[in-house]
DNA sequence: TATGAATGAGGATTCATTCAT
DNA sequence: CATGAATGAATCCTCATTCAT
């Protein structure tokens, strides 16, 4: 038997879990947690229904898997990407930005995050997991940025820094879960890296014309 | 089974489908439209389990009026609110927007944007439904007030309109994701008409303090 | 309110169970007894849900009283007209199984043949009813014309009472089976006049040609 | 659940389709379609509820398999039979009629055509089959066997086909659903091999004794 | 390791029956 | 008498999980 690779079947043990939550993530995030059968993950994974049991408790625990890996892989080349910024703060973040950007494509987890509003509730831990190791630390890492900016006299000194991440993250947090919702019914898919900017540009600037 | 008054049911006619309905919305909001069992609306409505299926097809059925009562109420009520507005363009959009969250709140359907958001995949139909009286509408409302800002020279002239209504709403919808999945995690509970306030001053002035 | 026929609400009282019993009748036939739902033979007979119930105990007895109703009037009717017969033996049976179809015909009953054998091991006491009431007494009939016809040295003296009545009922039986199973998959509808000819005919001549 | 070897189950891909078959046919002939549940046609099979599931669509396909199983299999044996006869045609189709009789009864199919009969209304496409692959096959049996006798002289020559097929058939087919009908109260089973001897006496014969 | 037949608890839906009006 | 809202047992079907092979 010969795989699609046309190499044998062989040495596939430390790959399988990968591909299995691979495939659970689609789906997941396609369908949801309660709709996607387990079989249907399997056979996605290009295996059989029993072999996700070899590798996960059960499928709750496929599910924290999908989204500890996915997101803990995000956040963590996030903060990487934003250590030793230099230069204007507002152009950081800018960079920032459309790093994050590239990385979520490159990683194709843009659908986890709609995962984890929609499954927030049934899975308690995880969503603590997601708060405590994504949101905060996505948080901090936007706060630090501002921080400097305002030290710096860039930004606005009368700034509310807790929400003003807030707000500022939400319109990047909701592109990805537009593209998981409601994307399909628009002319033309988003542009993400002109849509970053525009983002950027209305937050750094306002919509106000100056006098 | 029995009621409060000995008698085994009222006779609900009339009350009876929103009564289920609202039953619904929370549970769905809750758990999600699978891991939502009928039985449990119906308990939830005081009915049991075979009661919802006078009034209503199937639970599929549920869910899309569940979204469409709720939805198009708010919508309708969004608009009436927007109409004859005067004076800076800024400060009805302000107004607008507080009136928006008075509204749901008063309505209790802050969390069918995020079943919505969760289910758009799994209901096709409700989703171009939600697309076509929901989000377009709102987006229509407030590029209107966007153009007329920019007609009177509020606000700058090169502002992108599509991009623009995409990204001052999404802090909006954010808000109202965000209290059906992580806010439990806050310390404490948002203070929306602060939070409102603090989206509408960025929104209009952005981050730069200004020479 | 007005019905129908534009006369008002009244003295419907007597009519009531055999309305019921007509639309039960139909249904049963045309869909089983499981498949028919109460309500709909309600609704058939131009009543609603419950009001079966004010005459019938239950569903099974709605059964019941259809095919006690219905059969016993036919086999009463049907030993009526073979009282007095003269002439020929061969003529009396053809006449008497063309009596017999026109009052079928007329009865409307010609599936309650078929409703009893699709549910005769599911209703015993209403088999053994059918049996004795219906059955036994047909038999008695024929067995007695071919007794005379035996006597009266018409027909062979060699023939098996019993075997022979099965035989000679099978054919009549099956064109009432027929009609409700199979025959609307035929070019043309069976001519029953015609066709008890031929029964009639083959019966008493036999197939094979003459010496 | 544990069998007799103490194991959950058995391995038995291969023979479980046919040993649900079995079970269900028993259980639809003696009870109808709808009145038949799955777990217990599962429970005869010696499996739970879900295993039928694994081999047939639902329910309906199950009855489906049943009659195109059985039926198809006795008409083909049938058509095999009916080869190659020779001698007097009165005598093919004694001999006809008495093997077809040895193949029902050792493939414990005579209550299939009960529940055709029963169930042709709720089943149309099954009906169709019904009656192309097995009612028209076999009349167009019979239908040649006729012409060879009429063509030898041993039949009469004014005989209507298709008129003569159904009556021949008629007796046949009613001994196979008394069987499963009202049998029962008979005082004595009937004895098959001597029925279709009377069958074909009476009609080849005819009741008249001859001049 | 991997398979996939089998399990069986669980959930959607139906419908005969009841009974307050 | 008649209605029809409500009930809840019954039944179809699903699918996460197990385990002999």
């Amino acid at each position: 038997m010969q795989n699609q690779n046309g190499t044998r079947w062989h040495r596939r043990k430390d790959a399988r879990p990968d591909e299995i939550l691979a495939a659970a993530q689609i789906l997941f995030i396609e369908h949801g947690y309660k709709a996607t059968k387990l079989e249907d993950i399997a056979r996605a994974a290009g295996v059989t229904k029993g072999t996700p049991y070899l590798y996960f408790e059960n499928k709750a625990e496929i599910l924290k898997a999908v989204v500890r890996n996915g997101l803990l892989a995000n956040i963590t080349r996030l903060e990487a990407a934003a250590e030793n910024g230099a230069g204007p703060v507002a152009a950081q973040m800018r960079l920032l930005m459309q790093r994050w950007n590239e990385d979520v494509q490159a990683s194709q987890s843009s659908g986890l995050v709609k995962l984890m509003v929609a499954e927030a509730c049934n899975f308690p831990d995880l969503a603590r997991f997601y708060y405590d190791e994504v949101i905060q630390r996505a948080r901090s890492l936007l706060r630090t940025l501002l921080k400097r900016g305002i030290a710096s006299g860039e930004f606005r000194a009368d700034l509310d820094l807790d929400e003003t991440v807030q707000i500022a993250l939400a319109p990047l947090v909701m592109a990805l879960l537009w593209e998981h919702s409601f994307a399909r019914f628009e002319a033309e898919p988003i542009d993400m890296v002109r849509h970053i900017d525009h983002i950027h540009d209305l937050l750094t600037r306002g919509l106000c014309s100056r006098g």
